[in-house]
DNA sequence: CTAGTCACG
DNA sequence: ACGTACGTGACTAGG
């Protein structure tokens, strides 16, 4: 088996390599390297499905049915585990010529491929987390939440389930609060953007969004990760690299990518990650990925020139867009150009815009035509993106990576329209998905050369979070930085920016 | 199991 | 006139 498996001239598939690579890394064993997984060669070839089971690429690409029932005399687990050996060798070569024809043999092989292995790595190493100090939160928290209930049950005249939307919409009905809106479902909405507007009036609105925000923070940070904590003192999440549809990877079991970062109380959930004695975090992130992408893949000539100038691109929209002059106009102008550079990503329209910004329709829809007629190359990117997806059924990122959209020519015109902005949105965020990728694969290699005990250990889609001895910081930031910046050469700069802290909140 | 909500980029 | 910003995952309530 061993020489099997380290036998260079041999081929050799796998469904779900990190898993495979995983369980040998746990056991102190050098990695298989293996020239296809099949479940990510199926997700390259489409990332729109839920999941890649081997019945479905038996019968997507083989045109077989697993086994209906298990030979007599034969042991199920050992037939199944035979049987999954048998389609993975058979349905590997198919994969391969479809991403050949694809034109996606290099996404395959020199993104995904190499990825696997840096993803088994990461979940193995973990992050190491203060339980105590969650735990400790989490009982502080729990009196301020009781304090909170006794405040909103008197002015609600009686006790009700603040965790419940449907409870708290009654409340809001005997009280005779408006709302407005409302939910899908017809319910009355409480969400936080309709209780911020409410607690311009009422008392009731900001007292449950202060709830909302703590129960939130207790719930699914402060007393959920204490449990996922082994005995190494680290959390060993997913990194799931088979199901966002535009490339990204995603975290389970727990979401590690989700963790508070923009309020106050929140940041306290993320000082509770930590280094081990005699390391540090070192945190690295990309300036501005998606737009610098954006004016790369548009060719627009004012944004690109403006990140060539090192700009700050939000200030610079602001004063060509906006008209920003003075100091203080500058600072109003340049939120709004914030929100609206963010938007123009994701195809925002007059109507997401006003709200968001809290202007007038017909306001919004000026600040987007004045926004194209300053980024021409912009605009005519949303024009024939859309087209693109009409014709082929796909759009593509920079490094080939494609996503489908079936619905793209629905009769329906919010099916449609949506869709529309989907396929605006995926060659910007996969191309940035490609790049961070790489990066992982190039900051890996990196370190391994140079004998560096620095690991990685997260990626948050523009962020990676290394763990470092204090003697390695220096060097390890510098290739960090490096391998970062230099992951892909586009028309504009790549810039990142490396922190170095006692938790991940101080390596920001 | 679904809906509603909210944490992140 | 339609519905109205992309991509995720986890928790709670309620059926
Ligand atoms: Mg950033």
């Amino acid at each position: 088996m061993g020489d099997i498996l380290t036998n260079k001239f041999l081929q050799k598939a796998a469904f779900d390599a990190k898993s495979v690579n995983g369980a040998l890394l746990k056991l102190g064993i050098r990695p298989v390297d293996l020239t296809d997984d099949v479940m990510v060669a199926a997700y390259i070839l489409d990332p729109g499905r839920t999941n890649y089971p081997i019945d479905f690429l038996a019968q997507a690409y083989l045109d077989t049915d697993i086994a209906r029932s298990i030979p007599d005399g034969i042991d199920e687990a050992a037939f199944r585990t035979a049987e999954l050996a048998d389609i993975t060798a058979r349905v590997a070569p198919v994969l391969r010529e479809k991403l050949r024809s694809n034109d996606q043999e290099r996404v395959y092989a020199e993104i995904e491929l190499p990825t696997i292995d840096v993803l088994a790595e990461m979940e193995l190493v973990g992050m190491k987390v203060d339980g105590d100090a969650l735990i400790r939160f989490a009982a502080d928290i729990k009196q301020q939440l009781e304090a909170l209930s006794d405040r909103l049950f008197a002015i609600a005249g009686r006790e009700f389930n603040i965790g419940s939307p449907k409870q708290v919409g009654e409340v809001f009905a005997e009280l005779n609060i408006e709302t407005g809106k409302k939910t899908a479902t017809g319910q009355i909405s409480t969400s936080h953007d309709v209780l911020v507007e409410l607690a311009q009036t009422y008392e009731i609105a900001q007292l449950i969004i202060d709830y909302r925000e703590m129960d939130k923070l207790r719930a699914t940070y402060a007393e959920a990760l204490p449990k996922l904590i082994r005995d190494d003192g680290r959390i060993h999440g997913c990194l799931n690299q088979t199901v966002a549809a535009t490339g990204r990877l995603s975290s389970t079991d727990p979401n590690l990518q989700n963790i508070p970062v923009r309020t106050t109380l929140g940041q306290e959930i993320r000082r509770s990650f930590i280094p081990e004695k005699g390391n540090k975090l070192i945190s690295a992130d990309y300036s501005q990925l998606e737009l610098r992408i954006l004016a790369h893949i548009t060719q627009d000539a004012v944004m690109t020139n403006a990140f060539r100038d090192g700009e700050d691109i939000h200030a610079n929209t602001a004063r060509l867009v906006f008209g920003a002059t003075d100091e203080k106009d500058l600072k109003e102008k340049r939120r709004l150009a914030k929100i609206v550079n963010f938007g123009i990503a994701y195809a925002v329209e007059a109507f997401g815009l006003s709200t968001r910004v809290g202007i007038s329709r017909a306001e919004a829809r000026k600040v987007i035509d004045d926004y194209f007629a300053t980024y021409k190359g912009i605009r005519k990117y949303m024009d024939d993106i859309p087209q693109q997806a009409k014709r082929d059924g796909f759009v593509k990122s920079l490094f080939g990576r494609r996503r489908y959209f079936p619905s793209i020519n629905d009769r329906n015109f919010t099916v449609r329209a949506r869709q529309e902005r989907e396929a605006i949105n995926m060659p910007i965020q996969g191309t940035a998905s490609d790049i961070v990728k790489i990066a992982m694969i190039n900051v890996d290699k990196a370190l391994r050369n140079e004998k560096l005990e620095t690991k990685m250990i997260m990626q948050v889609h523009d962020e990676l979070l290394f763990e470092a001895p204090v003697n390695e910081i220096e060097q390890a930031s510098a290739i960090i930085k490096r391998e970062m910046e230099t992951a892909a050469k586009l028309d504009v700069p790549l810039i990142v920016e490396v922190g170095v802290g006692d938790n991940w909140m101080d390596a920001k």
